[in-house]
DNA sequence: GCGCAGCATATTGTATACAAATGCCCTCGG
DNA sequence: CCGAGGGCATTTGTATACAATATGCTGCGC
C-alpha cells in the first residue's frame, strides 16, 4: 500500500496495541487523521483494514471503536488458530521441499541463539518465530488458508503474548519447533498437525495467564 | 453501509457473478464508478470489500483484477469450509437452544417444500439453506468463526453451485440437514461435525462436476 | 533489428469541501 | 420530575480535483 495509508494503519495499530487507545474507545476519523498528519481518506482505508482484522468493531451507525477482547474471545481465536495452523502443518508436511526444510532449521537455530543468551532477545525470537510459521504456511500451498491466518488476530496476540514469555516458555517453543521439523522430515502430516495444535494451545495458556495477571494489576497495562 | 457504497458493491459483485466481468479482467475504478453512477470513493470501498472476500485480487501495484479460481483453489476453499463449518456444527451441538432448534426445523421444512414441487424452486432453497447455516453459525457462538466463514467464498460459490444442483442433490441436502437436527437434538458434537463435513464435501463434488462440465462448454458460462 | 530512455497516458492515492446521517442535549409540556 | 421533541454539534459518506505512480509506447542510438 501507499505511504500515507500504510502510515495511518501502522500508527493506529500501534496506538491500540500500546494501550493508548483503550478497548471500547471511540475513534474519530478526523482526530486520527490529524494525529497521523494525513487526511481522512487514508485513515478510512486503514480503519477498514483494521476492522477486517478485528482490531476495530463498528457500531450499526458505522462509528468505530477499539475492539474489546474477553478471555472467551481470546480462547475462541486461539481455538481457531490451532485448527488452522494444525491444518497448515499437516499440508506442509506432505508438500514441503528440502530448501524450505533447511530454512526452517536455520530459523530455529536463530531462535535458539536468541533465547540462549543471558538476557533472552525476545524481539529476535519473535521475528524468527514469525518467519518460521510463515514458511510453513507457504509450504502448505493454500492461499486461502494463508489469507485466513493472516487475518486472525495473529500478530496482535503473538506480540503481546511473547512479552510475557518466560525463558521456560521460549525454550519449549524452540523444542516444539524441533519436533515439527522431525515430523516434516518424515512427511508425517498427522504428527505435524498434532504438535502444531499443542504448540498453539500452550501459547494460549501462556497468554491467558498473562491476561489474568494483567487484570489483577491494570495500571501496568499501558506500560 | 450507505447507499452508494452498497450499490457499488452489489453492482460489481453482480457483474462478476454473472460473468460480464470475466475472471482475470482488469477493473478500473473510474469505469466502475461511471457504470454505477457514483463517484470513485464508494467504488473504492466496494473494491476493498470484494478484495477481502476474494472476489478480487490486486497486483503489486494495486491494480484490481477479477479473481481467477482454479479447481485446485476451489478444493482448498471447500476443504477450509468443511473444517470451519464442521467446527461450527460441533460447537452448535453443544450450545444450541430450543428456539434455534425449532427455527432450524422450520427452515428445513421450507426447503422440503421448495424442492418437492414439480419444478424445484432453487431460489427458495438457497434462501432457506443460507438461513439454516446462519442459525448454526449463530448457535456456535464464536464471532471469529462467523467472520471467517462469512469471508470465505461462500455466497459466491454456493450460488453458482446450486444452479447446477439436480433434484437428487437437493434432496440429499435436505436429508443431511435432518441428520444434523438429530445430532443437535442429542447435543452430539462429534456426530454433528461429521455430518457437516460430509455435507460440505458432497457440495464440493457437485460443484466440481458442474465446473468440469462448464469447461467443456465454455460458451454457456455467461448465460 | 534490438534495447533502452524518456515521455505520454492511464490508474490509483490523497486532500479537501460539502452532504447526509446520527447522537446529544436542552427545552417544553405533562 | 420525567419523557418527548426539536435543534445543534459531531461524525461519517460522497464528490471532485489534484498528485504520485506505474505502464506502455515511441523514437533514438547502437
Amino acid at each position: 500500500m501507499s505511504r500515507a495509508s500504510d502510515h495511518a494503519y501502522a500508527a493506529i495499530r500501534g496506538l491500540i496495541l500500546s494501550g493508548q487507545l483503550a478497548p471500547g474507545a471511540q475513534l474519530s476519523e478526523e482526530a486520527l487523521a490529524e494525529s497521523c498528519g494525513v487526511s481522512r481518506t487514508p485513515v478510512r482505508d486503514a480503519l477498514r483494514r483494521l476492522e477486517s482484522e478485528l482490531f476495530i468493531r463498528r457500531s450499526e451507525s458505522q462509528r468505530s471503536f477499539v475492539a474489546e477482547w474477553s478471555l472467551n474471545d481470546l480462547e475462541d481465536a486461539f481455538e481457531l488458530r490451532a485448527m488452522l495452523e494444525g491444518q497448515a502443518a499437516r499440508r506442509a508436511a506432505e508438500r514441503i521441499n528440502p530448501l524450505q526444510l533447511e530454512q526452517l532449521r536455520s530459523h530455529n537455530r536463530r531462535i535458539y541463539e536468541a533465547i540462549s543468551a543471558e538476557e533472552p532477545d525476545v524481539t529476535r525470537f519473535l521475528e524468527h518465530n514469525r518467519l518460521f510459521h510463515t514458511i510453513i504456511l507457504d509450504a502448505a500451498g493454500s492461499p486461502q488458508l494463508a489469507s485466513m491466518l493472516g487475518l486472525l488476530i495473529e500478530q496482535a496476540v503473538v506480540w503481546r503474548t511473547a512479552q510475557s514469555y518466560d525463558r521456560d516458555n521460549l525454550q519449549r517453543s524452540h523444542h516444539e519447533h524441533e519436533e515439527l521439523l522431525a515430523a516434516f522430515a518424515r512427511s508425517d502430516g498427522v504428527w505435524a498437525s498434532a504438535i502444531m495444535t499443542a504448540h498453539i494451545r500452550r501459547a494460549f495458556h501462556a497468554y491467558a495467564d498473562a491476561y489474568k495477571a494483567q487484570l489483577a494489576q491494570p495500571q501496568l497495562s499501558a506500560a
